[in-house]
Parts: C-alpha cells; structure tokens; sequence
DNA sequence: ACAGGTTTTCAACTATCGGTAGATAACTAC
DNA sequence: GTAGTTATCTACCGATAGTTGAAAACCTGT
C-alpha cells in the first residue's frame, strides 16, 4: 500500500504474415548492432505515454515499414521474462497481423521476407513468438473467416486452395475447401469469371469474403443441445 | 534511436472462477477508498520488477486471498487503455484462474465470490476482462480437457454435467457428456461407485480425469486430408 | 418380497459435417 | 473435331455428436 511500484519499459511487436510465392512469409529486420547484430528479429518499438497498444503496433508497422495495408490485426501474448532484453528489462505484447496476398509494400533495407518455414537466426523471443503467432492463424483458420485477410478481393477456389494449402502447412482439397466455406456462409460466387490461363481449362468462378471483419464460423458447438 | 522511452506501471489480475452451488462464480474485492469506492474489483496487484506476469499473478492471488487451490492458470490478454485508470497508467494483464469446486479457500473480509450471471458494479474495466474469460472458458471447455481443473479428484457424471453446464450456461445432457469426453479419452472411469442418495437411485460409476495438464483434444481439423 | 419411485447407464436412431473419388463441364491448342 | 487441361458437381461414406427410450441398480413403504 502507497509503495512506490516498479515501472518497465513496454513494447509492442508485430508478427506480420503474408503469403508469397505460395509460401507463408514473415516480415523480419535485421539488425546491425548488439544485442544480437546480424539477427532478424519483430518490427514494433516503444509503447508511448498516450497510446494504446494495438495503435502502437499499427504506428510502428506503418512507418517504419509502410504497410498501409494491414487487413487483419489481433493480440497474440505479452511477453515477461525478465531477461529477454539482455539490456533491460522490457515487457512486449505481440500482434498478429495480416496483409493481402499479391500486396507489394516498399520496405527498408534492412528489411524482408522469411518463409516461417525457412527462418535465419532471429533475436531475442521472437522465433518462439512467430511459433505461438502461426499456431493462432492455423486454428483461427479453422473456425473464423480469418482468410479475408489474406486473400484478394475476388479470386478463384484454386487460389484460395493455394493460399489456405500455404498458411495451414498441409494440402487442402478444393472441392472440400468450396463446400465448407459456402455452406459456412464465408464465400460467395460472384457473377465474374476468371480468364481462362493460356494453358487452356474451364474458366474459374470468382468468389468473395461475405464478410471483411472477423466472424466466428464454427463454434466449439460441442454439448450444447439442438433447440 | 538513443530517445528515454517511457515507463509504464504493470499489474497483473486473475479472473479467478469457481462453480459454487451450480453457478460459475468469480472472486472479487470490495474497493474501500476512491477510485471507485464500493465497486468489486479482481484481485492482482503490481507486477515487480524480477518477476514474470504469471508469478505476479499466482503470487497476489496466493497472498491476498489464500488460494493454494489453482488448478490452471493462463494468460488472457492485455489492457492498455491509457485512461483505464483515472489516477495514473497502469497496463493489466489478465489471468484465467480455475480453482476446484467444493474447495473453501479462506477468503479475508472485504472479497466474495459472485455468479457470473449477477454480477455487482466492478471497478475499471474489470467487468469487460470477466466477460472475456467467461468467453476463453467456455471455447477450451469444448475442445480441451479444462474441466480437470473445475471438477474435483473423482465425480459421477451427473455431477459432471452440472458443472458443465453452470460453466457453459446452458443445459448439458448426460449421455451425450459421457460418452464424448470418454471417447476423446479425456475422463475415464475408476473402479469406484457413489454412495446412492437417501431419495435411491441406481450408485453413480466414479469418473476420474485422464490427465491434469491442459490437452487440445477437438482439434479444428477442417481442411486436413486423411492421410 | 414386491411394487413403485429414482437415478444411472447403455444401445439404437439420426442428422450433420467433412474427406474422397469420379463424372461432367468449359475452355485452349492443334 | 480431338486431346489436354482446369474447374465444378454429385454421390458416397465414415466420424461426430444430439436424441430417445429401455434396461439396470438402488431406495422406501407396505
């Protein structure tokens, strides 16, 4: 009572997935100097005086990498060991983010794209925190109409196979995939058709996300009863 | 680069539940002193500066409220409004606390349990952080095996339903309980019997948890081929 | 001991969900 | 046209889980 609590630095990190080249990618900086020079590690910063943390992953995200185009963005966890900053002591809430397949946003120079599946040595907790990030998006893409967020606005079954093959880690069949989400009430058809590839074949109908913001599609509906 | 970032105070809270007499129940103190003088608040206190979120929160609720008695306790999520509350900025970290029922921890004057579904006026956003957990409680109850840390060492199923159905709130049947979670091998039956009521009744098989660490046991497994 | 009441347990029925396979449709290139 | 390619649809089937009702195992009162 009336002791003077401890006060702790606080930063909000960023685990930015995107899929590229049917692979899901990380966004990752390199650093240049100690602790750990040459590993890749988050982007995210300091929290401010004023703000929340949600709006301090978006600012960082934004300016420091120019992604305006982040469609989806949730907490993760926050992170406490006390010793995983070897310079001090900083608690870090990580964010789940999404961008839109296809989207090309400028970056630094310092900066790229991993496939998680291929990542080089990354700083302090952030390979374990890309760990918890990729098991949230797999089973969010299981019960959630989550893909929005990486998908593009329109596209065929076979992309979305493709994009949900990428971010599950597993094949997806594309009848399966086109009978779920349907029924779901997750996609629908659009009157467009694709164009037909130069390598001949029926030409793909083009669906949708109903919805762009996140819904619960599948409930846990286990032993509730049917009314 | 090299800017004084700012330095934030951190507490942790736990959303401490129980079912008592068939109503999933959580444990809140009656604040004394403004800010919100009389309002019900979740028990938690400062986070120091050696100490990971989860101690600080095992260590305030086992000191302010003497609950050895925690069978599970996970990370919720973080707030961060700046104004969350009115004196200063203080960052919260919840916690999901699960204590077994029929436990009587000793409780000191000014904390009480509530039923969730008749909660008085709380404190700060601690209504919204109880109605979070509410909400992770119920989604691991339906596919992990969480239920150990609610029900006691040995139960029948009736007495399994009910608390199920305190926590999910909504009516359970008995049959169907039964025979999911010992098909997921998520309880088991132990050789003993229930002593039958006074009012008859056929004696009741005891059942027993599988195991006391939290197990996935639904996985969302939408989308993965059959090998 | 037996009838009637109570609680537990189990087996059968059913609907739905989702994985699989194969047929059919719609296009290109030759 | 014909062959090749891609997309789409239907039928099948096993597993999951909600429902129902009968049978089992106990009590009490007569």
């Amino acid at each position: 009572m009336g002791v003077t609590g401890d006060r702790f630095r606080h930063e909000a990190l960023g685990v930015v997935f995107q899929v590229r080249e049917d692979r899901l990618s990380v966004l990752l900086w390199q650093r240049a100097f100690p602790p750990f020079a040459d590993a890749w590690a988050l982007p995210g910063g300091r929290l401010l005086s004023a703000e929340r943390l949600g709006t301090s992953a978006s600012r960082h995200l934004a300016a420091k990498v120019d992604i305006p185009e982040i469609a989806h963005l949730e907490q993760l966890e926050t992170r406490s060991d006390p010793v995983r900053d070897p310079r001090e002591r900083v608690l870090a809430t990580a964010y789940l983010a999404l961008v839109t397949v296809g989207a090309q946003p400028r970056l630094p120079a310092d900066t790229a794209w991993h496939p998680v599946d291929a990542l080089p040595a990354c700083a302090f907790d952030h390979q374990s925190i890309i760990g918890s990030a990729r098991e949230r998006l797999r089973a969010k893409l299981s019960y959630t109409n989550i893909g929005f967020a990486l998908a593009p606005e329109t596209f065929t079954i076979a992309q979305l196979r493709d994009l949900y093959a990428a971010a599950l880690g597993h094949e997806v069949s594309a009848t399966n995939l086109q009978r779920i989400l349907t029924r779901r009430e997750v996609i629908e058809p659009t009157s467009g058709l694709s164009r037909p590839t130069s390598a001949g074949g029926r030409p793909a109908a083009l669906y949708r996300f109903v919805s762009c913001s996140l819904v619960v599609t599948n409930p846990f509906a286990a032993f509730r009863p049917r009314e």
